[in-house]
DNA sequence: TCGTATTTTCAAAGATTACTGAAAATTCGG
DNA sequence: CCGAATTTTCAGTAATCTTTGAAAATACGA
């Protein structure tokens, strides 16, 4: 299912399972439910903490370490969307930056840099926004999400309101 | 640098150059350019149409055919979510649901089916978001990015707004 | 319709990525 | 500090995905 968001087919099985199960597992549970040897498993759990998308739970009386989802689906889509960001669109806009300060050499260049520009300015725009975005708390998210297309009517209200107050807006910097 | 949206780094190369080209190019030239062998390129051109990245362009009087970049960023972008959407998310969606409809032989297999409703909550709202956000123009989204989370301001005002007029808005069907 | 220019297909080779078992390293109670 | 339990590493193997060249198919002007 999940292969393509940068974690491939095993580890998505083992998060699936984590995600799934009433209660923390192990390492040899998972070994043993999904038939993979202990080694992958254990590959596996390392990359899903560095994508914090599992949280490391130490039982009372057993040594071994427990693995548990966040509750929150929620958080999990964070923790995508902001490792997704960390890993793949900052490195992307760095280099766009890069060969934006580059002198064009000839023509082609020059309309090169104009595409580069453009697509530099929005993913940075949409990376930004999702930033803000996901400050909110998520029943704010979800009441923006369930809005959908029709914030426009409370984008055009606001527009209404600031002729009769004359009050500035941050939308005016549109 | 895109290899991560789905398509492979071949055709990520094929694509960024179309992309940058002030002019359209044929296949011949994108092989010549990023010396792949001609068919290597055939196959990436089909799958970039297919994602439909790149247009089909006649030149007069030449037979072969030439590719072009939609020149509106938005678009591309759009485009790369509905074939995302299309190829993954539904299916995702569909296999969660028919999960959904089995009855839980017991306790594990009851929360297992809990985990999985949140999910599709949320990847079905996110998805009918954005489906409906799409359809507003660039400048409006682009409008309502750079106000990021202050958007939450202008839910309260329509809060206090249906207080003094009691109107229904869909807004309250939070 | 023929012949040439162009594109597509496909099996095999090549490259990359994932998985395993064995061994090494770590952890922690005693 | 020792030793058992547990986790991690890693070299080799297996599986998967890409790329290629040659041949087949298609398109089109004459």
């Amino acid at each position: 299912m999940g292969s393509r968001w940068g974690i491939n087919r095993t580890v998505g099985q083992i998060y699936a399972l984590i995600f799934v199960s009433p209660k923390p597992l192990n390492a040899d549970d998972i070994a043993d439910a999904l038939e993979f040897s202990r080694s992958n498993v254990s590959i596996g759990l390392k990359e899903l903490q560095a994508w914090r998308l599992v949280r490391l739970k130490h039982l009372a009386g057993d040594r071994r370490e427990y693995f548990e989802a966040p509750s929150d689906v929620w958080e999990i889509f964070k923790s995508l969307a902001e490792e997704k960001r960390r890993r793949e669109v900052e490195p992307t806009l760095s280099m766009l930056r890069a060969a934006l300060v580059e002198t064009p050499g000839n023509e082609a260049d020059a309309h090169a840099q104009k595409r580069l520009q453009q697509m530099h300015e929005l993913i940075d725009l949409s990376s930004t926004w999702f930033d803000d975005v996901q400050r909110l708390s998520p029943e704010t998210i979800a009441r923006l999400m369930r809005m959908g297309s029709s914030v426009t009517t409370v984008l055009d209200m606001t527009d209404k309101l600031k002729v009769v107050t004359g009050r500035k807006t941050k939308t005016q910097l549109t």
